[in-house]
DNA sequence: CGCTCTGTTGACCTTTACGGAAACGTAATG
DNA sequence: CATTACGTTTCCGTAAAGGTCAACAGAGCG
């Protein structure tokens, strides 16, 4: 059974993602999930549960709650209209020339503490 | 002639790397950079502007100025004592790892954004 | 019924990485 | 000598991304 599950509380999502309940209610306030509620409590639909993930990968690279914002919205909003949609591109694209920016410096620096790190393991003494 | 200067100015290191003079004596005060000092003014070496360069990249990739501060110490101690190489050869392949971690994450997300803006460029509408 | 779990809303606290501005020093320049 | 440029320290402020803690609510259970 593929563990079909299409909602999900806090809590699980909590457990599932390593991140703390007080995150998800702050990704909330800042508009980056909207959960629905049952009475006051927040359920999370397979949706939110996807846009959790980007949100969090989107951390991972780098990028502010802000950024991320934007891009969901950009997502949302990929039927919107054509003069949006040039908009919507541009911002893309300059994300992406920036995560590729951001690659090199790793690339650059991953090879430096590679190289100091094999001097430090060649040293005889 | 190529420019071969070896001391520089706090408002030359501004320049060059577009920080402001506010931003180095940050670093000073958190023991990244030591210029030397001729009466009270602080005079870079090239060392030192090597090693700002290398917290600018390392800020760029995400580290925070503590994880840039170890692992500047860690070069510096690069001759220390036995023992202490083991736990520098450990904590510069974490790093790597972790930075090797955050390019899997960029590549995702960059491929992820590339395919959206192509959808977006792809509709006729 | 009382207890424990899980969840909810505030309100305030914390850390990182600076920016700004005050108040002063020094050095060259007209 | 006064101005201007550049530099210094010190203190205060800010923004981002939560953490912490209090105080309370509903649900299941022995």
């Amino acid at each position: 059974m593929l563990s079909t599950k299409t909602h999900f509380s806090i809590g699980e999502l909590c457990e599932e993602f390593a991140v703390t309940a007080r995150a998800l209610r702050f990704y909330e306030d800042e508009a980056l999930i909207a959960p629905e509620r049952r009475g006051t409590q927040r359920i999370y639909s397979e949706r939110d549960r996807a846009r959790l993930a980007w949100i969090l990968r989107g951390k991972r690279v780098g990028l502010s709650l802000t950024d991320i914002k934007e891009l969901l919205d950009l997502y949302d909003v990929g039927d919107g209209r054509r003069t949006q949609k040039l908009k919507t591109i541009e911002r893309c694209q300059a994300q992406v020339d920036a995560l590729k920016q951001r690659r090199v410096d790793i690339d650059a620096t991953v090879e430096e503490l590679s190289k100091f790190v094999a001097l430090l393991k060649g040293q005889t003494d």
